[in-house]
RNA sequence: GGAAAGUUGCCGGAGUGGUCGAACGGGGCGGACUCGAAAUCCGCUAUACGGCUUGCUGUAUCGGGGGUUCGAAUCCCUCACUUUCCGCCA
């Protein structure tokens, strides 16, 4: 969430933020957020008023107990019970007004960075890059050239996956359901390959690899905000109130949950390879065809914990390794710069990453990597002490995945297709131990 | 699943009703000594929120929540977690 702080001391801005990122109302809603920070305000100093005092009559009436002095402190204990009545009555209006402060906060959104486009959909989407062609400044996804089929017939991964015997979808929906598909000899293999590497290039990259629980706490599902708003969207154990990761953000995130930093521990630097469980209720359609969007999946996050002044050089570096890895599996990608209303709730900045489908004839994202400024620091409380004068400040958070495997195997499937079967690419065999698919 | 013991600051660990944000030790930071270091000595060493003259000051926090009391780390209730033993188990 905002704080406070920016909330109050650049209400213009915060409002003209919330308005690039088409957040309806966002005059009331900044508004209301400073009614209900003065109300919490009075009802603090008045209470600590309050209570200081009867914390002096709370010591003169030990001091008469001792000299024995009865009345006296019988007459004191009157005036306690009087400022405690008082007391309770405030201890309840400031309790409601931080309870509803924090409920409200968490209705508004992150406010985007200068940099981030203007827009209000996805066609608004600043294509910034792309291995396909030359982009130019202003190009955006509505204005995009169709990419050129070059002729040949080529089949979606759904059906390489059949006739390969790589992917078997309906063992899936017998053992668990729709959305769990059951990997196969070369393709389990490549599954694991894929991981591998993924993990392999982070490693190299200086991400240090963590293996986190699958199921979190609702603790953590808070610290990240898929709680309470996305609450549907997770798998959840009711027994014992746990919740199936929907990404590894949530368990390595949440390592940095109520704790201080050294500056000198910044930027931290975390890897993960875990399996991804996601209901996607309300997904339907093509979209969900095949690998397009599975319910279990594997995906190898990065994330990293930085200072303000460093983050936006962490961003970039993480853009690079994200591009490094398509570039390396040699898929066709282009990079998009979203847009302020189709970037996530959480996010001051993010970078789509699309590889293209030439069977599918459509751009398949493959990863996101985002700059949550403190936005998620704010809420996981994740700070850390400055070098300079010891005072203790929100991080910046960032994350990006690293990538997610089904629509990389889509597109490896779907664009190495040959006559002979399918081609690994280079980097890949190393890993994979096989060349073909065939 | 059964039984027991625990949860105190950065760490270890005292504290069973008042002056306790909390002894003592360790660590860390600053200073003295030193050419420098070690050892020694001295000082400092949490966070959040609030008020006003930005330096002071108030309030809260001893696992979470509630209660008793003029007053709670300390007593009571409740929940969570951790550890140990037994059982089961990859």
């Amino acid at each position: 969430m905002l704080t406070l702080k920016l909330i109050t001391e650049e209400t213009e801005r915060v409002i003209k933020g919330l308005q690039k990122k088409h957040f309806k109302g966002a005059e009331g809603a900044v508004e209301k957020a400073i009614a209900i920070d003065k109300m919490r305000r009075d009802a603090q100093t008045k209470l600590d008023a309050t209570l200081a005092e009867s914390k002096r009559y709370a010591a003169e009436i030990g001091k008469l107990m001792k000299a024995g002095q009865k009345a006296e402190a019988e007459a004191a204990k009157a005036e306690v019970a009087k400022l405690k009545a008082t007391a309770a009555a405030l201890e309840q209006q400031k309790a409601e007004a931080e309870t509803a402060l924090t409920a409200h906060l968490c209705t508004i959104p992150n406010i985007p960075y200068d940099e981030v486009p203007e827009g209000a959909a996805a066609e608004d989407n600043v294509v910034v890059k792309s291995s396909l062609r030359e982009c130019k400044p202003g190009d955006t996804v509505g204005n995009w050239d169709t990419v050129p089929a070059n002729g040949e017939a080529k089949l979606p991964h759904w059906e390489l996956a059949k006739k390969y015997n790589l992917i078997d979808f309906d063992l899936g929906v017998k053992i668990t359901g729709a959305g769990f598909p059951v990997y196969v000899g070369k393709g389990a293999q490549l599954q694991r390959a894929l991981i591998n590497f993924f993990l392999a290039e982070a490693s190299k990259a200086g991400y240090t690899e963590i293996m986190p629980p699958t199921v979190v706490n609702a603790a953590s599902g808070y610290g990240t905000g898929q709680l309470p708003d996305k609450e549907g969207q997770m798998y959840h154990c009711e027994v014992d109130d746990l919740y199936l990761i929907p990404t590894a953000e949530v368990p390595v995130t949440n390592i940095y949950r109520d704790v201080i930093l050294d500056e000198k521990q910044l930027p931290i630097k975390n890897c993960a390879y875990t399996q991804c469980f996601r209901r996607e209720a309300g997904s339907y359609g093509k979209d969900v065809r095949g690998l397009n969007r599975l319910h279990e999946f594997s995906k190898i996050e990065i994330v990293r914990i930085d200072t303000p002044e460093h983050s936006a050089e962490s961003h970039k570096e993480m853009l690079n390794h994200v591009e490094g890895l398509l570039q390396k599996l040699e898929l066709p990608y282009r990079i998009l710069r979203l847009c302020g209303g189709d970037q996530s709730f959480t996010s001051a900045i993010c970078y789509d990453f699309e590889v293209y489908s030439e069977a599918q004839g459509r751009w398949l994202e493959v990863s996101s990597v985002s700059n949550f400024d403190t936005y998620q620091a704010n809420r996981l409380k994740c700070r850390y002490r400055r070098s300079e004068d010891k005072k203790v400040q929100l991080c910046h958070t960032l994350n990006g995945s690293a990538l997610a495997l089904p629509r990389i195997v889509a597109a490896i499937l779907e664009n190495f297709q040959t006559a002979d079967g399918i081609r690994i690419p280079k980097a890949l065999q190393q890993y994979t131990g096989f060349e073909m698919i065939d």
